[in-house]
DNA sequence: CGAATCCTTGAGTTCCCTCAAGAGAAGTGG
DNA sequence: CCACTTCTCTTGAGGGAACTCAAGGATTCG
């Protein structure tokens, strides 16, 4: 419990509330577990609440009635999903499903509502979380419509060289190749191509998940031009 | 001024404040005016508050190093945006262009943040508004990402029949077929054959900016599975 | 060590974009 | 009201990026 009141001060949507305010949210909340590969809920559901997820990976995806798989999201500990249907509608928009192992929390509608009215603060930290999904979902689509695949993946590596600890001239990915694939809007072979493809130009190195980036300057005007200068 | 209250209470995000609330918003926001295709603001640009349009229409948008433009949104009267800069990060993700004569609200962001954390129920209303955009960002996304441009117009046009009043069977665009092009993540040529190739199968008849939908069910599965059965 | 999953490579096809040019519609001014 | 420009839309030819299908290689895991 006391680690559970820690790890969301943690969060930067539960962080600077005071002891008390934390156990009134932890007390609305309830703790669920899933297991990997386990679906958490799917589109069109009901929604009944949101998660807060303290341990594990979730992603969540849109499929294509031909099997195609789009990943909108990645989430992990601090992350927070599902608000959509507790402030509007009420169906969730897309599937999430545990990629491991996860540990969530799960805040009701009905008491999460009630509980934010007596916290403003605390919506003005929610309306800055859903702005911050909304600014991602921005750039994801100007990399769709706009990008080729050589592009986007570029762009996600550099955005990965800035998220991880090191030097940022090696990252390591998060999930497997296919699921990159899955994020990035294409499919394994091609995003097998193009790792090919850029390697033999001497922009990066592939091996198994770590990824060198050999060629920084290379790799930003990939990102932003869509081809090397 | 009375106008403006009244039209203010009109849209979902004011309605059902009291005279009072509704004031003190009021007070708080300024006048603007935008000529057709004047920019409101740009990409990156400080965003010191959001819009709210009382009259005309706007599209938020992104642009391609090449020129390439994806539409984000269309906004018209009653419709917010620039809140994401409000409430994090504090410059705007795309650009804003007004497509007619525009008159709409600012809202400062300090003094809206102020106001807000004295209106709680008013802050629910905002979650919600930024909710359905997250919803309708997931709708875009799974559309360019899974679906082909012939399922994403039938898409569009049958969200269209759903919106505009009348029989259903008959819709009028808004906007220029470039525009829509545009919107679809697509150039005024393709969309222009794939109206063509709609039209020879009977689906549609096109007559300027009115579209007569012939066949709901085979442009439904057409949005559906990208093919008629 | 074997099974299952994940990844890579090849061949062929399709959808859509680029470039180019002409037709139509709409707005301007004489 | 008509000639003019200007913008918007349509149609054609060609090419390229990425998908489908297929099969073999590499990892991982029990």
């Amino acid at each position: 419990m006391e680690r559970i009141l820690a790890a969301l001060n943690r969060m930067p949507l539960f962080g600077g509330l005071s002891r008390e305010e934390l156990l009134r949210f932890r007390e609305i909340a309830q703790e669920k577990s899933f297991g990997r590969a386990e679906w958490i809920f799917s589109e069109g559901d009901e929604g009944e609440g949101f998660y807060v997820i303290l341990e594990g990976r979730v992603k969540i995806f849109k499929l294509s009635p031909s099997g195609k798989e789009q990943i909108l999201h990645l989430f992990g500990p601090g992350d927070s999903f599902g608000e959509v249907a507790v402030f509007e509608g009420g169906s969730f928009p897309a599937n999430a499903q545990a990629l491991q192992d996860t540990r969530a929390l799960f805040f009701p509608r009905a008491a999460f509502r009630a509980l934010l009215r007596n916290h403003p603060d605390f919506a003005l930290k929610l309306l800055a979380d859903l702005s911050r999904k909304l600014r991602e979902f921005t750039m994801q689509i100007e990399s769709l419509a706009l990008k080729e695949i050589p592009a986007r993946l570029a762009s996600y590596l550099l955005y990965l060289a800035r998220e991880q600890p090191g030097d940022g001239n090696v990252v390591t990915l998060a999930i497997s190749k296919g699921e990159l694939a899955r994020l990035l809007g294409t499919i394994p072979e091609t995003l097998s191509r193009i790792f090919a493809r850029l390697s033999g130009q001497g922009l990066i190195r592939v091996t198994g998940r770590r990824i060198a980036l050999l060629d920084r300057a290379g790799l930003e005007a990939l990102a932003r031009e869509g081809r090397i200068p």
